[in-house]
This record gives structure tokens, sequence and C-alpha cells, in this order.
DNA sequence: CTCAGATTGTGAAAAATATCACGACTTATT
DNA sequence: AATAAGTCGTGATATTTTTCACAATCTGAG
């Protein structure tokens, strides 16, 4: 789609220089230097200079950043000029804490639709969300991305039907892997993975880098 | 503390190994080759290999890896023969569904101990787990992991009082990056940069590799 | 207008990670 | 016993990511 990618290394860092910008924008700072950023973000100076730098010369030497210049600029890089909808699928406990959440301080992502196979749930609404059968699947409509948090032997066979009805993005909450088309892009959250692998480090890398 | 370091990415990926492992045990598998594993846990065989091979010749050429053997010595790498116990801090929407969440399949980490600052919330228990004052972290005792789910900007002070209790390991879901002396390891997990990151995933990485 | 100090953007190097590809060995079959 | 098929462990290579380090340039003070 994009000609010139940038790497993926970066690409995962932009929704963080972004908000870190939106706070500084709202303090009304002016001027940001790589180093503050660096602070801020805890992203060596030189790795975001290189980020932001596949994108063009975004800053003056001698000077910094204009805050607002680069805020607009990742505004319109992360789309965050028009909301992007997103479904959540399993209204449990992790899907319920999301949907209460407000998500979305500096960041225009909306949770908008949720779907469960539990009839108790299904017809109810969480913060104006509405809640779907999980046979409902064609009121997805037009949202390409879904966060799944329903129990992991649910997942590889409901995540196929959600590609069936035009998801292309995944976010997978449960410890399942899903096997979709390869055009579909999945991402990994898995929570006990997490902490097994903070522990291991603890015990394995204390101390010296 | 260990002398011969494994790559960061793959003791990233160990834990995903010892769940999949557990799983092929329960079901009685006795043997299972890179190529299978490959296909379960959407990890390339050789990479898998070449993990493994940090550790040695864990495998037979010619006939793949023993099941229980390698669990076995996976578990025991994992410290997963013992319980290991974390605090959660801050019982609120993410933080009470991970109380409630079963944690525990085929992993032996559990939350025992849970931290807040409202009074109403202190003193009571969740599926068994008691939930103190947030001024009260002596009772941390010996626990050295902790699972941040407080608002962001109570998030740095808090940290630096964990730290002062005892914890080394922090997993910290909230969107603040705190700062701490660079023994304490925290691990970040954000989930609004990764949905931002999986938008822009779909925009500007669509179809090709 | 000049100059000291700050800071970018980037070539080059280093480090980390992933993948290829094959020799060596194992198992199972005939 | 010989052979075919399967699979590991790993040297070598490729790819990706991070970091160094500095010339080029800008700002702001005097
Ligand atoms: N809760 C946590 O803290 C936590 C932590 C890590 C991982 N997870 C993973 O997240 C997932 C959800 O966890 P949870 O604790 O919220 O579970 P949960 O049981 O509370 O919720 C699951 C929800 O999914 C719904 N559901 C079941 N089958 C469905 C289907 N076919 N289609 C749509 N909805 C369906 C259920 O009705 C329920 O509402 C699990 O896979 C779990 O392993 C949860
Ligand atoms: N809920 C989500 O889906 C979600 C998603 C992404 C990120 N987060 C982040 O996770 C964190 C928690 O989110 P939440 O929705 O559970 O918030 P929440 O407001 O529901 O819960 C916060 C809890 O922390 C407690 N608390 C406040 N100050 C404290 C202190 N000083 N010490 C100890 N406890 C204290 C509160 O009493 C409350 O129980 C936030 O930083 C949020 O940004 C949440």
């Amino acid at each position: 789609m994009d000609q010139n990618k940038i790497p993926q290394a970066t690409a995962k860092r932009l929704p963080l220089y972004y908000r870190f910008l939106n706070n500084l924008n709202q303090q009304g700072k002016k001027r940001v230097s790589s180093k503050e950023l660096s602070e801020a973000v805890k992203v060596d100076s030189a790795t975001i200079r290189r980020d932001f730098s596949y994108f063009g010369a975004l800053g003056k030497k001698g000077y910094g950043y204009n805050v607002e210049y680069l805020l607009g600029f990742f505004r319109s890089t992360l789309d965050q000029h028009e909301i992007t909808e997103v479904a959540l699928i399993g209204v449990g406990n992790l899907g319920t804490a999301f949907l209460n959440y407000n998500f979305m301080k500096n960041n225009n992502i909306r949770i908008t639709k949720a779907f469960d196979a539990d009839p108790e749930k299904v017809g109810k609404e969480i913060r104006d969300i509405p809640v779907y059968h999980i046979d409902d699947l064609e009121k997805l409509a037009n949202i390409k991305v879904a966060i799944l948090t329903l129990p992991a032997d649910e997942a590889d066979a409901i995540a196929n039907k959600l590609v069936e009805n035009g998801i292309t993005g995944i976010l997978n909450f449960t410890p399942a892997r899903i096997t979709v088309p390869k055009s579909i892009r999945v991402h990994h959250i898995d929570l006990a993975v997490e902490l097994q692998a903070l522990v291991y480090f603890l015990k394995h890398y204390s101390l010296e880098k």
C-alpha cells in the first residue's frame, strides 16, 4: 500500500510519540528536543530522530521539533483526524473492563459494537455500546478491527467468522494462536506469557545489562 | 546472574513453548517436532530449534523432542515447580478483571495480594485475594513482582514506593512511562498503543509482506 | 553581526534477531 | 541389513533494529 514502508519497530512507537506530543501541546509547550522526548517515552534519542527521519526532516537543527507541527503530522499519519471504529468480541471480565474504560484520551479509536454468545448479555448496552449476538456478525457493518476477549477454545473459529465478515485486523487477548489468512493482521497480547517472561527476566537477567 | 544469557527474543517465547508443551502432554502426546510446534505457536521452526539450542541439545535428530522431557526442562527453567506470588496495584476495572481471571492454567504465577487507595475497596476480598491499603506496602512481604492497574498519574510515585518495598519487576498497564532505578525491570502493556499500532499497520502495510 | 551552545539528520558500525540449508543422526520399513 | 524418510543442531547469511558520532545548521544573547 504505502510504497515507502517504515520499519515495524518504528511504527509501533508512533502512537507513543503521538500521545506524549498531545500532552505537551495541552501543556502549551511549543518546542521539544529528541532528548526531552527520550526521557519521557524512554526511547533512545538517536532512535527517535531516526524514527522521525523516515518521514522526512520534521525538525530544525539547533532548535528541535515544533510541537504543534509534529502533532499535526502524527495526527494525520495515525489517522487520528477521524474516528476508527472497533468491535469487541466476548463481553466477559476482560471485555467489560475494556468497554467501561474511557479508552480514548488523546485517541480517536472507539469500541462501538460488542458481540457475545450469552443471551443474558445480548441486547444490553454497556456505556452506550450495544451488545449483539455473535451470530449477527453482519452488524459489524464497516468495522475492520476486532478485539478478541472470549474463551480461548472459541477464538479460532470466531476469528475466521470475523474475517468472513470483513475484519482485517485482530487484537487477540486469548492464549490461543489463531490461524487466519495471511492478509489478516493479528497482534497478540498474552498476559500470562508477559508475566512469565517478566519473572524469567528477573531470575536470569538481574542487575547488569 | 546467569552467565550464559539467552537472547531476550528467545526468553519472551519460552512461556509460549511451555504452555503448548503442557497442552501436548495433557493430550498424552509423547513426541513433537519443531515443525509441529511451529504451526501451533506460529514461530518459524528454525527459530524454535535455535531457541532450544541455547539450552543445549534437547532433541534427537530424526526424532524430534520428547514432550515430557522438554516440558520438565522448561518447567524448571521457568520456575514453574513453585508458585511465584505477584501483587496487583489498583483494583479498578482492569485490576478486578485480572483478579477474577483464573490466571493460572498451566501456570504457577498467582496474584496473592492486591492494594488500592479507595477505602471502599480496602479490606474486601476478591476471589480470596485480600485488598490492602496502598499505604500498607509492608504487606508485600516477599513479593517481587507487581502489576500496575491504577490511574496513570499515580503510576510513577507508586512504582517508586513499590521499589522501596522490595519489588523488582513491574508489569505496567498504565499509559505512564515510569522512572525507576535501572536495576528494576519494567514491561509495558499499553492497550491504546497496541490498538493504534494495529490500525496503522492495517492502513499502511496491507497485503504483501 | 558574531559567536557559543544546542540539536538535527544521517552515514557507518554494531548488535540483535531471523532464516537458510545441509551434514549428521534416528527411526521405521522392507 | 540396507534404504528411505524425517528431523535436529548449527555454520553461514540475511534482515532488522539500535546506537555512535559528527558535520550542518539554527537560535539567542550580547
Ligand atoms: N480476564 C483476564 O484477566 C484475562 C487475562 C488474560 C487472558 N485472558 C483471556 O481473555 C479471554 C477472556 O477472558 P475473561 O476473563 O473475560 O473470560 P470470561 O469468561 O469472563 O468472558 C468470556 C466471554 O465470552 C463470551 N463468549 C463465549 N463464547 C463466545 C462466542 N462463541 N462468541 C462470543 N462470545 C462468547 C462469554 O459469554 C463471556 O461473556 C480468555 O481467553 C482469557 O484466557 C483474560
Ligand atoms: N480498563 C481498561 O480497559 C484499560 C485499558 C488500557 C489501559 N488502562 C489503564 O489501566 C489503569 C487502570 O484502569 P482502570 O480502568 O482499571 O481504572 P479504574 O479507575 O477503574 O481503577 C483504578 C483503581 O486504582 C485505584 N487507585 C487510585 N489511586 C491509587 C493509588 N494511589 N494507589 C492504589 N490504588 C489507587 C482506584 O481506587 C481504582 O480502584 C489506568 O491507568 C488505565 O489508563 C485501562
